[in-house]
DNA sequence: GTGTCTATCTCGGGC
DNA sequence: GCCCGAGGTAGACAC
């Protein structure tokens, strides 16, 4: 990893066009040919950037990072006007190790459907649609089709996405479930309305890490 | 900024939970609270990150980021093996300026209905429903309503969200067109099986900087 | 604070 | 290559 200090301007030109006047900024180029340029707010997001695989060029003050991107091109041009402080480090990159994400809820219901509701048993995960799989297709008591659709949070595209899936799903009479960690109220309002049900669930009693909510009010 | 290079351990408990495993990243401090980790590759995303309002505390080898995040809290641990390197720099913070975003389309369809069909004109820009604003609504030769949606790319969503609008906007008989730079093939199908008619518009050209495409064919 | 929408979204997977 | 869906999405703005 290469990082500069510098005085510099810079433009963008590609999906839409940028220019960051005059000042003193933090560029960093990484092995893999990222180019990123922060300042001293402005939090996550870099000002300007560029993913790999790029060009990077340069010209004496100039610096040019380019990136086909289709037919036309992508281009980021640096000018720098005092270089401060200019410095190379090899770093790692070891993958960073995610845990509670949306696929480890779909592994939890899949192993216990019946908390979705009573008698369901799982008949496939991702089962295929035309347009996308839906997450969990499931069968009741009465040999009923239901289709589980599982998000971290349950928002009104969620239920717009479920709601595609039914209509495409050729199956008559298939219910839907909506299933996440929290469920926002016009979510659920808007799948009432459709007739689909919708079940909160959490991911640590799903793996028996913590008793059920109840027990906070019998303590 | 403050910049360390250093071999380290983070962890991050909040939202969900992560680890990255001892190797040699780059720690940034922003003036405004940001902190982020970034390593080599990965692009643009910090491998972890937190945005302000942050409190960092240090204890040796042991730096804690924090951030209330509703009743819980998230947490970033860092445990500093070996510092390789650690500097500070005063950086400006000036903004960037954009040019080719949504709202400059929204301008410029605004001041030229009738490219979107014939006799339209404008009633109004951001006409609020219960579910948020239709950007542009406005009446054509008939006097009959006429509900856009501008994007930059249109999508699925982009027609399920006009969709939404006009189930709600409560008046007969109003049409809706999606306006945007591209519109992906998917959903210009779902567009057509609702009655939504897709027109697909180049801001250079309505900006009169640009010769619309026929002159392409004409040279 | 919720709710909604934009984003040079990024990123990954499937076809 | 395109298309779709997840994301600790982040960030902005309205209510």
């Amino acid at each position: 990893m290469r990082l500069i200090v510098a005085r510099c301007e810079v433009t963008y030109t590609g999906r839409l066009s940028t220019v960051l006047p005059e000042a003193t900024r933090l560029l960093m180029f990484k092995d893999d040919g990222s180019f990123l340029v922060h300042d001293d707010a402005g939090g996550y997001k870099p000002l300007n950037w560029m993913t790999p695989p790029t060009i990077v060029e340069e010209y004496g003050e100039q610096i040019v990072v380019r990136k086909r991107a289709g037919k036309t091109e992508d281009r980021l041009e640096v000018r720098l006007l005092e270089v401060l402080s200019e410095t190379s480090h090899p770093l790692d990159a070891t993958p960073l190790e995610k845990d509670g994400i949306e696929r480890h809820l779909q592994e939890e219901l899949a192993a216990q459907p019946g908390v979705l509701g009573d008698g369901l048993h799982l008949v496939r995960r991702e089962w295929p649609t035309d347009i996308g799989p839906v997450d969990l297709m499931c069968r009741d008591g009465n040999g009923d089709w239901v289709a589980v659709e599982i998000k971290r949070i349950g928002t009104i595209d969620a239920v717009e996405q479920l709601g595609r899936y039914l209509e495409r799903i050729g199956i008559e009479s298939c219910r839907g479930v909506l299933a996440a960690q929290s469920i926002k109220p016009q979510a659920r309002t808007l799948a009432e309305s459709r007739g689909i049900r919708c079940v909160e669930v959490d991911l640590a009693v799903l793996r028996g890490e913590r008793e059920p909510e109840l027990t906070l009010f019998a303590e």
